[in-house]
DNA sequence: TTCAAAATCACCCGAAAGTATGACCCCAAA
DNA sequence: TTTGGGGTCATACTTTCGGGTGATTTTGAA
């Protein structure tokens, strides 16, 4: 039952995106009608109208496949201070990290988590929806055997795996 | 050295790209005369000639699109390992903590919260009611300016002002 | 190519956190 | 003695968080 809601609103998801090429390419055709009309009254100005035509085809190649293409993956570049102590020699770090087994995606919202940044706030970071951070969060705390988020910063950064 | 000769590098890389573009436009210029004379040839075959200006435009839009983002941002973990004189643990900034001018209590709060305690945990570490945390918490965001607990914990770390 | 892990998104529900407001007590300073 | 800050507690409400479950897509490695 519930699956055929998601896939409707999944649907309707995608679809937003179609529709609104589909309107997009109307007016786009109304805007080369009225362009020729106007061109036609003129005596050889084909070519401009060719250049033209020419022009916003080639804004909305541009723009299609900016559109369709996926946003880069953002470099992660996480520095990670090692504190090292007099007496108790733990500069452990790496070895925490792979213990854990945490994935990139994770450690990133680890992080942003760290920063003081609420669920609503990392989606919008990471051009996600809440949803998937909810789930990464689990999945972090599940792999870092706490129950709060709070819990998770104290100890990533007690083990020096964020900074 | 190396640094001149990468920069050499690059620059003739881009150089090619504009010089392969510039001889590529030139074709299609050769090759939308050929085109418009073709079709001028037959009667009412504008829009046929229009439409394949359009989609040889759109098609030169997208793989310009593609080929000017096209380096592709590969996710690099950089492993700094900063060696720090282990002060953080000893003193506090006495400055900081007046300046915002937090109550024995609020202090007592904030670095149960730190250390991952739950607003019922807290209220039972120190023997008062849910309630009353909430309500020390509260003045503690109004006073350190931040909406969360995990806001008050990045601050009060960075600051200095708990373990 | 196939398979597993990772990443994505959805929905529901209860728990925890946070907001707003008001009240009472205590104590020290004006 | 009044006044104000700190500490306590309460009710009512909204928002966020976290658990559980299930699903599809992407991706990297075998």
């Amino acid at each position: 039952m519930s699956t055929m809601a998601n896939n409707a609103s999944r649907f309707l998801t995608r679809n937003k995106e179609v529709v609104l090429y589909g309107v997009s390419l109307a007016a786009l055709l109304l805007l080369l009608k009225w362009l020729e009309y106007r061109f036609m009254i003129l005596d050889h100005a084909m070519d401009l109208y060719i250049g033209a035509v020419a022009f916003i085809f080639t804004v909305l190649g541009i723009w299609l496949a900016l559109k369709l293409t996926k946003p880069k993956v953002q470099t992660v570049i996480v520095e990670k201070q090692v504190f090292v102590s007099n007496n108790s020699g733990f500069s452990i770090n790496q070895q925490e990290l792979e213990r854990l087994n945490l994935s990139k995606r994770e450690l990133e919202v680890l992080q942003l988590m760290a920063d003081g940044l609420s669920n609503q706030e990392i989606s919008a970071r990471l051009f996600v929806s809440l949803n998937t951070i909810k789930t990464h969060s689990q999945k972090l705390f599940e792999k870092m055997e706490v129950k709060r988020r709070t819990q998770a910063i104290e100890m990533a950064k007690r083990l020096g795996i964020i900074r």
